[in-house]
RNA sequence: GCGCUCGUAGCUCAAUCGGAUAGAGCAUCGGCCUUCUAAGCCGAGGGUUGCAGGUUCGAGUCCUGCCGAGCGUGCCA
């Protein structure tokens, strides 16, 4: 309902202005503004300091003209001048609330975005699939998922990708420990027990200090990596073996935290089907990338490109004739947009307990389990979920994917990058490494799961468990110790999920566990908090008054125009951010930030946590007044649980 | 060297295309539980938005220079 009437709003600020001042959109396009304070309005416009020049007329004189002729939409109450030209718009605040009430009871208190005809593709998580998922990869994930949530909120058609990497060097590591260090055989290895994850993440560590030993180390890792390559004999099973196995333990992480995934698209299938040979032959022939036949990079086939006037090559093929990772995506790129002609085949990994299927892909036709596969890639619009250091790279792909001549397609290739966890100095110490002098002294030092630095997701999510744990068998002593553990765990969730997106993208975040474990202030669980009780007082209310829901809703019905108390500018405010909501979502997605609507629903859940202290609902002795109080809480509640929804949130029964 | 990102309260972060008095949390101090859950609420202190210029009716935001930080710039992935 809001959303409608700032859209009439801004079309007839439009066309008043034209009518008045003869302004054309093109000259100037209306923009409303959400005013700082409450007595400026619930609107703003700014117009009149943007058209002095145009106008050649002092603002406060503009604003006046616009106002005299101006004719505002009918739930508009006044438009006054403020601060020298700001026209400010104030709304019937007893018209908004009627027809508010009215949208609750006709259960209409969403209007559903319209369906976009678009696919958007995301993907995200993306782990080398050798070792325990890790802070970083957490971050990642969430924020993937959130962008993903908030996406199907606004009508979007979206496939989740999750890309993994079995054939990588990273992998070729774990399979030299196996081999080398442990002398494990593949049966051996299957029968070692979980948590296989943890066990890699050690494994993986000792590896790199094994490589450091000697240069005949080393050479291990190459020779592994071609026999994986290769595709057959021990080396290349053990590959498979670690790597299936530890996507099983990555998705079981992320489960935990309510993410999950459509395809898993795998490197070594992309090899076998020759995605690569079909883009290289297209990249050869449109010249976007050329042959070396002299100087540094003599044999090469590499893109060459003027950034800044200046001249850069980036090296796709290697002169032994091997592909390098961008060359690679940039296939895989192009299949995630629909544009090689060449698709995978596919098979079912995993069936979720709502029916949901996870599939992944394979280089050869299957029995597809019984199950019809949906159409994936070719995707509209491609997010590709990673961080920030792979900027370079990632543009790489995007101007290999232009220069095959889709403009478009390249536009819509999105890098939706994100800076890295990093740990703070303290922390590392606290979780038992050696830090050199250097690392003392710097604000923060990087994961790395070469040297086996970092927090594995699971281990944090022990952590916040147990602590969640404490707090509400301090709260719920009565309460079951199931329930208690299923609350915990949903409290779990919402610290970490929150945590994880409260930042801004570009933000740095410096780990640590004061931080991240604290439910108080601005986390996850205050927001679950302010839900769970406005859930509590309708329960109650219903329960004191014995009322039914129908009798509730005949009685928001029976108000009428002249019978709405006025609202206070303390519940207006509440309600007037309630009505913002759409706005809200809609803001994230075009300003690319989750952080955003996070932040809003935390100001929201602020407000109400207001609100509730200010008020007695249920003790309220004027009837009206109560049943009024109540019809806020529970649009409060409604739309608190859709918001927490779209940032993978849940909402417990108690708290 | 070049490129990208950034520098905001003691600390960690926000700030809607450039909009009105720069806001939150943590920490500190002071109040509020016989009343819908105190994981909460109210209040106080705390700022020359790194520095210097410029553009603008208006600059934390845009431009230039300087100082400082992080990342990137591999025939690694």
């Amino acid at each position: 309902m809001f959303y409608k009437i700032k859209e009439e709003l801004t079309e007839k600020v439009q066309a008043c202005l034209a009518a008045t001042f003869g302004v054309t959109p093109e000259q100037y396009r209306v923009v409303i503004q959400y005013p700082t304070r409450t007595e400026f309005g619930d609107f703003s416009l700014t117009f009149p300091f943007e058209l002095a020049r145009i106008l050649r007329q002092a603002p406060a004189k503009t604003a006046a003209t616009f106002i005299e002729a101006f004719r505002p939409p009918d739930e508009v109450a006044r438009v006054d001048v403020a601060g020298g030209g700001y026209v400010n718009v104030h709304l019937d605040r007893r018209r908004i609330l009627l027809r508010l009430l009215d949208c609750l009871v006709a259960g209409r208190l969403w209007l559903p975005f319209h369906a976009e005809p678009e696919k958007v593709i995301v993907e995200h998580t993306n782990i080398n699939p050798n070792k325990a998922a890790h802070i970083g990869h957490l971050r990642n994930a969430v924020l993937g998922d959130s962008l993903v949530r908030l996406m199907r909120f606004t009508g979007r058609t979206v496939e989740v990708q999750n890309y993994i990497d079995n054939t990588g060097v990273q992998v070729a590591d774990v399979v030299v420990g196996f081999r080398y260090l442990e002398k494990l055989s593949l049966e051996k290895i299957r029968r070692i027990p979980d948590r296989f994850d943890y066990y890699c993440w050690d494994l993986y560590a000792r590896v790199a200090k094994f490589y450091e030993e000697s240069a005949e180390n080393l050479r291990l890792r190459q020779q592994t990596l071609q026999e994986i390559e290769a595709g057959d004999g021990e080396t290349a099973a053990i590959a498979h073996e670690v790597s299936t196995r530890m996507v099983h333990c990555h998705l079981d992480t992320m489960a935990r935290l309510g993410v999950t995934y459509d395809v898993l698209p795998r490197e070594s299938d992309i090899l076998d089907l020759k995605f690569w040979e079909a883009a290289f032959a297209r990249l050869r022939q449109t010249r976007a990338i050329v042959f070396e036949e002299e100087g540094p990079n003599a044999g090469c086939w590499v893109m060459k490109y003027e950034r800044d006037g200046q001249a850069d090559v980036k090296i796709i093929v290697r002169s032994n004739g091997t592909v390098t990772y961008t060359g690679k995506d940039i296939a895989y790129q192009l299949w995630k947009l629909g544009l090689l002609d060449r698709d995978f085949h596919y098979e079912p990994f995993r069936r979720l307990d709502d029916g949901h299927v996870v599939w992944i892909t394979s280089a050869t036709p299957t029995d597809r389990g019984g199950a019809d596969v949906p159409p994936f890639g070719g995707g509209d619009t491609v997010y590709n979920v990673i961080d920030v250091r792979q900027s370079y790279t990632q543009n790489v792909v995007y101007e290999g994917v232009r220069r095959l001549g889709y403009e478009a397609a390249a536009e819509r290739s999105i890098h939706f990058a994100y800076e890295m966890v990093a740990l703070s100095p303290r922390c590392a110490v606290e979780l038992g490494f050696e830090l050199s002098e250097e690392e003392r002294e710097r604000s923060h030092v990087e994961v790395s799961g070469r040297r086996g630095l970092g927090v594995k997701a699971d281990d944090l999510l022990d952590l916040l468990e147990e602590k969640a744990l404490d707090e509400v068998r301090s709260r719920n002593a009565d309460m079951a110790a199931e329930q208690q553990q299923v609350i915990a765990h949903q409290i779990a969730v919402g610290a970490l999920r929150y945590f994880m997106v409260k930042f801004t993208r570009n933000s740095l975040i410096v780990f640590d566990f004061e931080d991240a474990l604290s439910f108080e202030g601005e986390t996850g669980p205050y927001l679950q908090y302010s839900a769970v009780r406005a859930g509590n007082i309708l329960r109650k209310y219903l329960d004191r008054y014995a009322m039914t829901r129908e009798e509730l809703d005949a009685a928001w019905r029976s108000y009428t125009p002249d019978h709405v108390p006025e609202l206070p500018e303390d519940v207006w405010e509440l309600l007037g951010t309630l009505l913002k909501f759409r706005d809200l979502a809609q803001a994230a997605l075009t300003g690319q930030e989750i952080a955003t609507f996070a932040r809003n629903l935390y100001a929201l859940s602020q407000k109400f946590s207001n609100f509730y202290n200010r008020h007695q609902i249920i003790g309220e002795e004027n009837s009206d007044w109560r049943n009024l109080l109540l019809a806020i809480v529970v649009i409060y509640y409604e739309k608190m649980k859709r918001g927490l929804e779209i940032l993978g949130i849940p909402v417990p029964e108690r708290m």
